[in-house]
RNA sequence: GCCGGGGUGGCGGAACUGGCAGACGCACAGGACUUAAAAUCCUGAGUCCCGCAUGGGACGUGUGGGUUCGAUCCCCACCCCCGGCACCA
């Protein structure tokens, strides 16, 4: 008898995992392919259990893949560029690449004493020139193809971190990353045009049949399309006199998604921002006190005005343009609710059917026109308490009266385009995506301005553009790669003469975009990828990661991936087939993290009950997707389930030896039942694994066979006590050391994803040489797991009141009848009428009775 | 406000296609072993009621209704919780 250590065993089987290169994987056409990637980590310092949380259900998947033949890539890599480094070398003197690669060393060792089963091989940091080379490099073809441009803008600030931010990275109006409010600068900026892949990467969701539909939800929202029509209304000019035809150019073109109540539109908006204010202003009677209301509008904070935390307000320009449709001219006002980076910045208002229109119209007493009668009655636009914005029919507008909404929308729409009135468009909010920042720890941005030749991408052969060292950080405002001269002064390129290198850094999601490409050829010095070696290992099948990337990270790689399919490198058009988004791991209701002291480090649980037990009990806890609270006894169940498992085993191993497969052999009734389990178990642990993900379960399977091991173990005396001087099992039928060898051998297998370390060591004392992975993954004999009779519970009347067991094979007609025979059934139908029964499915009789008529 | 996901014992959760609600585990209680404890093994348990007991009965998956022989599951209305978006015209 000897003791489950599992620090002994992980420690040797680790070590000859390593040895044995057990994880690395080529490309082999002959077998089908499994590409398995968690979301590559931050080097933050240390991983607690929440972050390696996604690393153990990644690796179940990738480990069960492994044994059922699949060729199986399971890369991992480190997210290494990025603030918090540059944050560390600002506060304690660090050079932002040592403090990333002892963190990356530090991690590294705790994802291996957790038995995490990589291709370590392929391990790539985004912060070595041997990756951002591929930033650069797809960065040049980006731009020669439009897809990066350069552009002033007034663009999202974090103070705190010094640096610009996308739309994606405000959050609630503050900084993804610290929280700070946002607000806003005007600088020359570098964009990367996802927009010119708005429609399909909207589109295109609609494939994604293995996405959780929350994430699938909040990418639609994000891009946000909205089919509508750009209108213009035509200036009419300051002193009066006649406005532009039509068609012509100084009008006020503004965006709506409901044209059909353009006949309603009282009044027209401009937002604080928009271009026409300052001109307005300009050819007013007091141009000062009209930009400084706008300029009031403007500096509203961001947040508030976003999130309609401040009242609506406007002024009055005194100016009025002409409705298209109803020829009238009618005011332009600035108001602060209108959105100066949607549509056009322009709005028709219209108050009777917008509730925003209709608050404003109110305050400031403009006129409320109806224009769309609701069916269930009259609505009056003096009267009315809120604006009514569903569907109706079409009332006071001309020829298109009697309409309905939808019609009228139409009409209107392919009238306006006729003469020139306006077109019909589709709107997205989705913005493009400005990845310059103003920091040191990033890819440089392969650009050289030259006086002569413009903006010119560096050439190929002069990439990677290497980060310059510097020698102190001080967090200033300004690029830090602007104080660098030998940096920044460069000779252009194309001519020759003088030029100044860009100074910005590539946002670090750049580098996340496409790293999962990188995985399948991880060392190329010619190219990103070879695309024969993506084309193999493409899409990742199964992609788990924390639900907080659902729009930043898995947009933009969904973005990336198709310019790569437009360079000719990728041939499909999404990258990842599934995706998981795991749920965190809480400790006394909060997510672990340093600041609140609640974190735990697996280093600690692996010194206390082993790598195998912390893996078996945070799968066990709950389905991957759910958020789970840790508990310190659970943990300890997992352990004790391991314990138990090994000494069974152990027990029985000196019995087992020789034993031959139990297919074929005479086996008693006890022997048959548990090789039923034993086939059952199989058939629930591999579908509750792939394709059900319900890790939990797969686990509890797993129990129950292990509960009825020490039940049959118990009937033929042979049970395991935990003695040490125990003396080993002997059994006496040939038929019972087959049944239980194939249990065990199952059982041990079947645990092998979740628990890798106890289940080779126990596979090799079985006598089993070459690992574990070799032997392949159980399966399911369905004979044997056949059961030879059901048990079927009868109803009457919807209540359960006796059980019958019968043979596996009687029919429906059978069932009836020993149903209605049961004993405990007849006391239920006396002085009863049988009204109906219901032989459902084999699994269940029910039967429907009433008081009998006629009976004294 | 809109969108998505939820609400099941003391707790985490299970119930796969409308068919025995509560698998498995945690915590708990009892027993065996032990001088004792720990460890281990076994047993018990949704709630309430009747009964000395074997046992029997009622209720029970957020609330109210509906469909069905049968509803945690489907439909309608509502309440609550979590997450996302939020003046996007």
């Amino acid at each position: 008898m000897s003791e489950y250590r599992p620090q002994d065993i992980e420690r040797k089987w680790q070590a000859r995992w390593a040895e044995t290169r057990a994880f690395e994987v080529t490309e082999d056409p002959s077998r089908p392919k499994f590409y398995c990637l968690e979301m590559f980590a931050y080097p933050s310092g240390h991983a607690h259990v929440g972050h390696v949380r996604n690393y153990m259900i990644g690796d179940i998947m990738a480990r069960t893949m492994r044994m059922r033949g699949f060729n199986v890539l399971h890369p991992f890599g480190w997210d290494a560029f990025g603030l918090p480094a540059e944050n560390a070398a600002i506060k304690n003197n660090v050079h932002p690449e040592t403090w990333t690669l002892e963190n990356i060393a530090h991690m590294k060792g705790q994802l291996q004493r957790l038995g995490i089963s990589y291709a370590w091989e392929r391990e790539l940091a985004t912060c070595l020139p041997e990756y951002y080379r591929w930033n650069q490099w797809l960065f040049t073809r980006m731009f020669r193809r439009g897809l990066a441009y350069r552009r002033r803008s007034n663009v999202n600030w974090c103070e705190s971190c010094q640096t610009v931010l996308a739309n994606e990275q405000v959050v609630d109006g503050g900084c993804w990353r610290c929280g700070t409010p946002v607000t806003t600068r005007d600088l020359e900026q570098w964009f990367l045009r996802i927009t010119a892949y708005a429609d399909e990467l909207l589109s295109s969701l609609d494939t994604l049949k293995d996405w959780p539909e929350k994430v699938l939800t909040m990418q639609r929202n994000w891009i946000g399309r909205s089919e509508g029509a750009r209108v213009r209304f035509p200036i009419v000019p300051a002193g009066g006199g006649a406005p532009s035809a039509p068609a012509g150019d100084d009008a006020v073109e503004v965006f709506t998604t409901r044209i059909d109540t353009i006949y309603g539109a009282t009044f027209v908006l401009l937002a604080p921002e928009h271009p026409l204010v300052e001109r307005l202003a300009a050819e007013s009677a007091d141009p000062a006190a009209l930009r400084q209301q706008a300029a009031r509008f403007r500096a509203q904070d961001r947040t508030a005005r976003l999130t309609g935390e401040v009242d609506k307000e406007g002024f009055d320009t005194g100016r009025t343009v002409i409705n298209p449709f109803t020829g009238e001219p009618v005011p332009v006002w600035v108001a602060n609710f209108v959105l100066g980076d949607y549509g056009t910045g322009a709005v028709m208002a219209v108050p009777a059917h917008d509730a925003r229109d209709f608050e404003f119209a109110r305050k400031y007493r403009l006129p409320v026109r109806v224009v769309v009668q609701p069916d269930d009655g009259p609505l009056d636009g003096a009267t009315m308490r809120e604006a009514f914005d569903g569907d109706g029919a079409i009332v006071s507008s001309g020829p298109y009266d009697g309409l309905r909404t939808l019609a009228a929308n139409r009409k209107m729409t392919a009238d306006a385009e006729a003469d020139g009135r306006g077109q019909g468009t589709v709107q997205f909010r989705l913005k493009d995506w400005g990845v310059s920042r103003q920091r040191y720890w990033g890819t440089p941005i392969p650009i050289i301005q030259c006086e002569g030749c413009g903006l010119v991408p560096v050439p190929d052969e002069d990439l990677p553009v290497r980060l310059p060292p510097i020698a102190e950080f001080t967090g200033r405002g300004d690029s830090p790669l602007a104080q660098v001269p030998e940096f920044v002064n460069v000779p252009c390129p194309t001519c020759g003469k003088p030029a100044r290198r860009e100074t910005d850094t590539m946002d670090t999601f750049v580098d996340s975009s496409w790293y999962f490409y990188r995985f399948c050829d991880a060392h190329n010095e010619t190219l990103p990828f070879d695309p024969a070696t993506v084309a193999y290992w493409g899409p990742v099948d199964f992609y788990s990661g924390g639900v907080e990337h659902a729009i930043l990270h898995l947009i933009y790689s969904r973005f990336f991936s198709r310019v790569f399919r437009d360079l000719g490198l990728v041939t499909i058009d999404e990258p990842f087939a599934r995706l998981l988004t795991q749920g965190m791991v809480l400790r006394h209701g909060a997510v672990m993290s340093k600041s609140k002291g609640n974190v735990v480090d697996p280093d600690d649980m692996v010194a206390t009950f082993g790598a195998d037990a912390l893996r078996l009990y945070v799968m066990f806890v709950a389905p991957p997707e759910k958020e789970v609270e840790w508990t310190d006894t659970g943990l300890e169940g997992a352990y004790r389930f391991l314990a138990r498992v090994w000494r069974m085993v152990d027990h029985l191993i000196p019995a087992l030896a020789g034993a031959a497969p139990p297919a074929g052999l005479a086996l008693d009734d006890d022997e048959r039942a548990l090789r039923r389990r034993t086939h059952t178990t199989i058939a629930r642990v591999t579908a509750d694994i792939d394709p059900r993900m319900h890790l939990n379960t797969a686990i509890s399977a797993l129990m129950e066979l292990v509960n009825d091991l020490y039940a049959f173990a118990d009937r033929h005396g042979i049970r395991p006590t935990g003695r040490e001087d125990e003396p080993a099992a002997v059994v006496a039928r040939p038929e019972t050391a087959a049944v239980l060898r194939e249990a065990v051998e199952a059982l041990v297998r079947l645990l092998s994803p979740f628990t890798p370390h106890l289940a080779e060591e126990l596979w090799e004392r079985l006598g089993h040489e070459g690992g574990i992975v070799a032997a392949g993954w159980p399966v399911a004999d369905a004979d044997a797991a056949r059961a030879e009779a059901i048990e079927i519970p009868i109803q009457v009347n919807g209540k359960v009141r006796a059980r019958m067991t019968l043979a596996a094979d009687a029919d429906d007609e059978a069932i009836r009848a020993a149903a209605l025979a049961a004993d405990a059934v007849q006391s239920h139908l006396a002085g009863m009428d049988v009204v109906k029964v219901v032989v459902a499915n084999r699994r269940l009789v029910s039967i429907v009775v009433r008081p009998a008529k006629g009976v004294a």
